[in-house]
Parts: structure tokens; sequence; C-alpha cells
RNA sequence: GCCGAAGUGGCGGAAUGGCAGACGCGUCGGUCUCAAAAACCGAUGGGCUUCGGCCCGUGUGGGUUCGACUCCCACCUUCGGCACCA
């Protein structure tokens, strides 16, 4: 079970070959330690969390994982630095409520129905008894009392009435609108789960549809949802947000056709406005019909078809030369009532803005090459500040501060500090021609599904009365279970006749239902909050248990998710909020995001390239104490890295060091007399290793932390040859060697907790202090610099004065040989770090 | 193209203005052993050395400072995000 571990280039298998390594097996079992605790632990039910506590409430989450059927390697590293926190903050004195549960809708397990004949539902709960026993075998703090499984009823009937509750306040509505279809996954898609034109989960082409869709008004909270100064989330998230968000502040104005038809625009540049030479629209825009004109409709609609036909990617590259053609009709410019002809070309796109865009060659790079493109005219009306621009001689566009020109009575107005387009703003208000606009990249979420597994929408549809929401009295609307899976690409749910047909609970006649689902990003929004109370019937989430435990203080996860997952949430908790559900702004308090483990072959990890690490595996062979530590070692856990299989066995060495320095010494410790300078040694180091230690795991430095628990072990091998295990306080350094380890390798600290003859449980103990005296060392050694470079070391007193310390210093020979006959020029002393004494 | 993060021994990494390389892997040497493994002890950035030491060294080039892996400027490389966003 212990043995020597051999790992070849693509296979891990372990070899334990040597009678010696199996007799020493005998001393630390892994397995059998393991299995132990883990049942006594939940026959004692130690990780309940109990709701009303003396201390302080600390609630953490991390990511709840899609019931694939296996938890991999990276599960893993989501989990157990994120347990290990949170026993610490117990071991704090915290009231710690740290749940699991799982994001059980989706599409595999559909694919799953399909390919081999399971129903998701089998499918699904097979997969999550697996993983919640593979979750038990990594010796975590879960509080199962409490897991939340959001494919039942149980969970989803709350899905469905936070639907109702949204609609009732505006907050989902039903619209035609362009979407985006994947063909592979035979569903509409959120903008944010297109990525570069493909579709998010199977990289197919998706492609524009335009159907009545449901949507949730996110776009209601934009402004909201820009402030982050209440949480703490790393930079990156908050910039990835911010940038999706994309939040520009400008004018609208109404351009209008010949025939009177207005044609808005949106604009950052209303200091521009006079320089607008021609328009354009987005191919698909809705006038692009009705304007065209009878010599120009053949070339339009071929052009219309073209775009239509080339793929996201193509459009939005910036290689592209421009392209697009004129369709015979003009506008009139507000500002100035000229006459300007309208183009359509893909450069102008219908889903941001308006679709349509008023063009200024002379300021805009992208407006500035279609001129060049179709020789269209150029005006200037921003000149730099000293030199004067010649509208022919121009190679790029102007895009930066000067004065306005060629603008009637703004002539002259400086543009810096944006006080030309507030002018301009002002003016447009004043003549009602436009007015100040705040333009956002993102739109409302698109959470409607054409599929089967997932929440359904609960909504009928009836030929007198419309669309009818069902009854909150009604709810669950159940899901079938008998639904018939046929790769048709349409939903099982509009072929189950009992499902479809319906009475409108409005007038009673016959009516059908909706047989779309809701989007899985739904479940994830507000799963932190069921798991306060899984099985509560008034609501989704008890006010009382709201108030004592929320908002999350820790959330831990992937950054994939930064867009999607963690934008939806926040949205969901202000929404709820405003519903009176909750009484909080933002969900997480604190995120962090963990890094990626990839394969050994610096590879992500995957089946199909065979680098997958199986934890099964190693836990049968390693133990999970060794897995736990060897995972938080390898490197910072934000950064992550490869799997490097043979750097196990220093974690192996660093556990059998510990077994055996307690098994050895403990009933030994304090029996004898000892040498006073050798009991200060241990004391320094236990405090100094005690503080440290406690930092890092309050600071998520997992990997240091193990290196300092390596360090003290390493200096207790040292100060037993001194004979330290006669002193008292060895004993509570190995009591606190366990504590320390606790958090990290529960198993084995629980272990040797026992073995020092302490009793259950060790996870119920307080994190060892210390004494801040006894971190730090009171003689030290000084390095001593000449011009910089270091030429001896000198013992001197953490706190000696400076002279004292200099002194010491010239009278080393080496120093003298360093100074020569050269002249004392300047003295930097830093007590404890350093001496610096520079000569010339 | 724009924004952001990172670049340190053979390898994973440590040090965020003060002795670069903690801790670990690997490698080498020693103890034990008939032998090997394990365990334990020691060495391990490069070059030079009269064995006292000396010089070089944190992607590259400059700068600030008594002192720079750390701060500033420019560049190179890698990764991530956004990208014809009006």
């Amino acid at each position: 079970m212990f043995g020597r571990i051999c790992f070849s280039i693509d296979r891990r298998i372990p070899v334990s070959s040597t009678a010696e390594a199996r007799s020493r097996a005998k001393q630390y079992d892994a397995s059998a330690i393991e299995q132990k605790w883990q049942q006594a632990w939940e026959e004692a039910q130690l990780y309940r969390t109990p709701d009303e506590s003396e201390r302080p409430k600390w609630y953490a989450v991390t990511m709840y994982p899609y019931p694939s059927g296996d938890l991999h390697i990276g599960h893993w590293y989501a989990m157990v630095p994120s347990d290990a926190a949170a026993r610490f903050k117990r071991m704090n004195g915290y009231n710690v409520l740290f749940p699991m549960g799982f994001d059980a809708f989706g599409l595999p397990a559909e694919n799953a129905a399909i390919q081999r004949n399971i129903h998701p539902h089998s499918w699904t709960m097979a997969n999550i008894e697996n993983m919640r026993r593979q979750m038990r075998s990594m010796g975590t703090m879960f509080d199962w009392d409490r897991e939340v499984i959001t494919c039942l009823p149980d969970y989803y009937k709350w899905n469905q009435w936070l639907f109702l509750q949204f609609m009732k306040h505006d907050l989902a509505y039903q619209a035609k609108a362009p979407v985006w279809w994947c063909p592979q996954c035979q569903t509409v898609l959120a903008n944010e789960q297109v990525i570069e034109g493909e579709c998010e989960r199977c990289h197919s082409e998706v492609s524009r549809r335009d159907l009545t869709q449901w949507f949730f008004r996110i776009t209601n909270y934009a402004e909201e949802l820009l402030d982050f100064t209440t949480i703490d989330w790393p930079d990156r998230v908050v910039t990835m947000q911010r940038n999706w968000i994309g939040r520009s502040e400008g004018a609208r104005v109404t351009f209008r056709s010949e025939q009177d038809d207005p044609i808005e625009v949106f604009t950052t540049r209303p200091d521009t406005l006079w320089g607008a030479t021609f328009m354009v629209l987005a191919p698909e825009h809705p006038l692009v019909e009705k304007l065209t004109t009878d010599s120009q409709r053949e070339d339009v609609e071929n052009y219309v078809a073209w775009a239509r036909r080339q793929t996201e990617i193509q459009r939005t590259s910036t290689e592209n030369d421009k392209t697009g053609v004129f369709i015979g009709a003009y506008a009139v410019n507000p500002v100035n009532d000229e006459r300007i002809p309208i183009w359509i070309a893909d450069y102008v796109l219908m889903g941001y803005g308006t679709g349509a865009i008023m063009a200024v060659p002379a300021h805009d790079q992208r407006d500035f090459e279609f001129a060049k493109q179709f020789d269209l005219s150029i005006r200037v009306v921003i000149k730099p500040e000293d030199e004067d621009l010649d509208a022919e001689m121009m190679t790029e566009a102007y895009p930066d501060e000067g004065v306005m020109v060629n603008s009637a009575h703004f002539d002259g107005t400086p543009t810096a500090d944006g006080e030309a387009v507030s002018k301009v703003i002002e003016w447009l208000d004043e003549q009602e021609r436009g007015r100040g606009e705040i333009n956002y990249r993102f739109h409302d979420w698109l959470v409607s599904r054409q599929r089967y597994w997932g929440t359904p929408i609960p909504i009928v549809y009836c030929d007198a009365c419309g669309t009818v929401p069902v009854p909150e009295e009604d709810l669950p609307v159940l899901l079938p279970e008998d639904a018939e899976f046929k790769p048709t690409g349409e939903s099982p749910l509009k072929t189950h006749e009992s499902f479809f047909n319906t009475t409108c609970p409005s007038c009673g006649a016959a009516a059908t239902r909706e047989t779309d689902t809701l989007d899985t990003f739904v479940d994830s929004s507000w799963y932190q909050y069921r798991y306060l109370n899984p099985h509560y019937e008034d609501g989704p989430v008890d006010p009382e248990k709201a108030a004592e435990w929320l908002p999350v203080d820790q959330y831990t996860g992937g950054i994939e998710h930064a867009t999607m997952h963690l934008l939806y949430t926040r949205f969901f908790t202000k929404a709820m909020r405003d519903i009176g559900l909750l009484n909080i702004d933002e969900p997480f308090t604190r995120l962090y995001n963990q890094g990626i483990i990839l394969g050994e072959d610096s590879e992500k990890m995957s089946k199909s390239r065979g680098n997958v690490v199986d934890p099964d595996e190693l836990v049968d062979e390693l133990g999970a104490d060794l897995v736990r530590l060897y995972l938080m070692f390898i490197a910072p856990w934000d950064q992550g890295g490869p799997w490097n299989p043979r750097g196990i066995a220093g974690i192996d060495r660093f556990v059998r060091r510990v077994w055996s320095i307690t098994d050895e010494t403990a009933d030994a410790a304090g029996d004898g007399d000892v040498d006073a300078d050798v009991e200060q040694d241990l004391k320094k180091s236990l405090h100094k290793t005690i503080k440290v230690v406690g930092d890092d795991l309050g600071s998520f430095e997992f990997n240091t932390m193990v290196a300092r628990l390596m360090e003290f072990i390493n200096d207790l091998y040292q100060l037993r040859e001194r004979g330290a295990v006669a002193s008292p306080v060895w004993r509570e350094a190995l009591e606190s060697l366990a504590l320390m380890l606790a958090p990290s390798a529960p198993h084995l600290a629980e272990e040797l907790w026992h073995r020092l003859g302490r009793e259950f449980s060790i996870h119920q103990q307080a994190w060892p202090s210390y004494d801040e005296a006894l971190t730090v060392e009171d003689t030290v050694e000084l390095a001593v610099q000449i011009n910089g470079k270091v030429r001896d070391r000198i013992e001197t007193a953490i706190d000696a004065g400076e002279e004292a310390v200099v002194q010491q210093a010239m009278a080393s020979e080496r120093v003298q040989e360093s100074v020569g006959d050269k002249q004392i020029r300047k003295v930097i002393y830093v007590p404890g770090r350093i001496l610096n004494i520079v000569v010339g």
C-alpha cells in the first residue's frame, strides 16, 4: 500500500514490491485509517452545521459539480483546498457552513439517454451516488444534510416559482428576437454561450434565427452590476464583467430618410455630427427593405444574402476589407439638414446599438476605410490644436482631441475632457434632435432552451386567453418521466401528450404547455441560498436562515464562469432582493479562482489525450490525505499546473516522517532533563511554525503552508538528536503538529491525535495559539555589505544599535580588507536585515 | 489591434525594496546491509580558484536607489480576456 511508487511515462502503476515495504505498511495504513475515521465522523455527525450558534458564522461555498459520472482530479483541486480553508476557519472559532450539491440538469444526461438508452434521471442519479461516495473518500467536511440536487422537483419547483415572480415584476418577458441557434445541441444559446461564433459546449458553428423566446431583464441592473465596491473579487473577474457589460456613454440621434422614416443611431462622438458624410445600416436592419430603391434592389439583395452566409468569425474579422452597397436612398442629418447617402455594410452589427450608424470618416478609422474604399466624401470637423487637417491628404482617421470646426456655432469648442460632447448633447436635447444615452454591449438573458432535461417553464398557451402563467399553487410543473427519447431534434416534451395537452388555468378550455425548459444557469443562480434550507416549503429561501447566514463569505471556483454564472447570480441576487426575498446586494463577498491541473504532458486533461489522472486510483494507492497534501503543495492554488506523479514521493516521505516521529517519541516525551537552549529552540520553532502555517492557511497559500510543516518536521528531527524529546514542550509540539495538519490531512491528524491519547475529535479543537515573542529571533546573522556586496556576516542582537553594529563590522578582517583605506561615505543599517557600508 | 497576468537552477516552486534559489523532486556522496530497497546524514545555480575566496546570474535592454526577482520605461516570449462595439 505504501511502498515505492514507480511511474512509467504513460501508465501510473504502483509497485510495492519488497517485504520490508509491506511490513512498514502495517505501521501507517492510510486506507484503514481513512475508512475508520470517515465512518466515525459520519456516525458522530461531526460535520452537521447547526443554524443556531454562539460562534460567528462563516459561509463558504465551492462551485457544485455537474454530475458527469466521475470526479476528476480537477474537482479535487477545487474542493480540497476549499475544505482545508473551511476547516481552518472552524478551528478559529467560526460556525462554518460548507455545503455541497449537484448541478444536475443539462445536456450530457440527454445525450446519454439517446446514445445508451438510459433515462436522464436514472443516469444522473447514479452518477450522483458515485460522486458522493468519491467526495466522502476525499475526507471533506461537507454538510450532506443540506445537499441540493437541481433536477429534483423539490428544487426546480422554486425555479418555476421565481420565474413567475420575475414575470410579475416585469423581469421576465417573451420576445421575438434574432437568437443564436446551435444545430448540434438543437437549442438556442445565450449570447454568453457563443464563443467566436461557436457553441461554447460542442464548438459547432452557430447561426441566427428569429424565434420567440423567454428573456430575463438583466440589463435593468446594468449600472448596479458595474458596481463592485462592496465585494472583494479578483480584478481579472471584475474587468471581464465590466467588458462584458460594455457600458458606453454617448447620444442617440434621430436621422430621417427622405420619406421621413426615423433612423436612430447611437454615437459616442456627438461632437463629430457635422462630419457625418454618409450613413451605414446593418444588412439585417428592418428599414433596408423599405428604403432600397428599385435600381439598387438587386445589388442590395445579393449583398444581404451574401452577408447572411458569412460566418460570425468571417464577419467580425478586423482583417477584412470593407464591403457594402449603396441602397439608393438618402438621409437627412438633423444637425445641418444635409442630404447624405445610405449604405449597408457588414461592419455595422445589428446586435449593437441601433444597428445603424452615422459615418464620420475623418474621425473614425472604420468609416475612413469605408469612405476610401467607395470614394465617399470626408470632412474634417475636429482639428488638432496646432495644425490643420486636409481631408484630401489624410491617410488615416483623426480620432484624437482637438477643436471643433465646420460645425456651425460650435466652431472653436475644445473636445478635451468631454466638453464638446456634453455641450452638443445639451444642445441636441434642447432642439429635440437627440438625447444623451448610455448604451450597453450585453443584452437581456435568453433563458429558453429547446431541451427536455431542464426546468419546464410554467406557462400555458390558450387560444382564448393567450400566454397564461401556471398558478403558483399548481407548481411544480413536473417534468414527465416517461418521455420518449429519439434523436429527432425535437424536444420529447412536444410529443408527450399528457404533458403537452392541458387546460387553461384561466378559462378551463383546452390548451397546450410551453415545451421549452430553462437554461441550467438559472439553477446555479441561486443554489447557494437553497443550501440553507433544501426542503423549505414556503418559498425558495427561509428568511430567518437567510438573515443568519447570508451573504456567502467565501466563494471559490474556476475562472471560466467569470461572465456567465457569476454575472447571472449577481443579477438573481439583486432581483430576489427587489422582490423581497433577500436583503443582500451581492451573493459572494469574497471570490477566489483556483487554477487548473494539467496532464503530465502540460496539456489539458482529456480522455482522448489519455492524460487523465484518476483520483480513485490515487486514493487506493496513497490515501486521500497524501493526494490532498500533494495537490496543495504542487503550486500556488490560483496557478495550478501539470500533474507530476514523481513529486508525490516528497509528500509520502513527509507523512512518514510525521508518523514515525510521533509514534517513536510520544510515550517518552517530557520524561527527563533537557538542555535549556535546546528547549528554547524547540519552543521557537514551534511558535514560529504555528504563526506562519496559520497565516498561510488564512491567505490560501497552501503550497508554502505545506513547506512550513516540512521545515518543522526537519527541525524536530534535528532537535530529537539534541535530546529535545525529554522536554515537556516536546509533547506540545507533537500535538500542535497534529492540529496544524488537521485542515489539510484530516484523517492522519485524527489518528495522530488519538495515538497521543487525546479524545475524539481533533476536528473540534481550536487552532493552537502562539507567543509572538517566541516567533522572533533575539539574535540574527546580519549580512554586512560593502558598496552593496556581501562581504561578511556577523552575529548581532536583533535590536542592536547602529553604532555598535558598525563597530563590530569594522572589527572583521574581511570587512577591513574590502574597505581598505577608502573613506566611509554612508552607512545604511536596517536592524535584523542588513548593514551596508558605502565607501569610496 | 486593445486590456490583463506571467517569465527565477535539470524540474515544481520560495523570496514583493535588504544575504536570490526556502520547501520538495531529481542527481551525487556517505552510514546501515552479503547486496539492494527503505531509512538516516551530507552536498547540489554557473564559471574561475593559489581553496582564502573571486566573478557572473531571476526573459532582453535601459533607468531610479546605498541596495532591484521586487519599482519605472522600452522591447521579446507565453497564457488569458475583449475585438469592425459606432
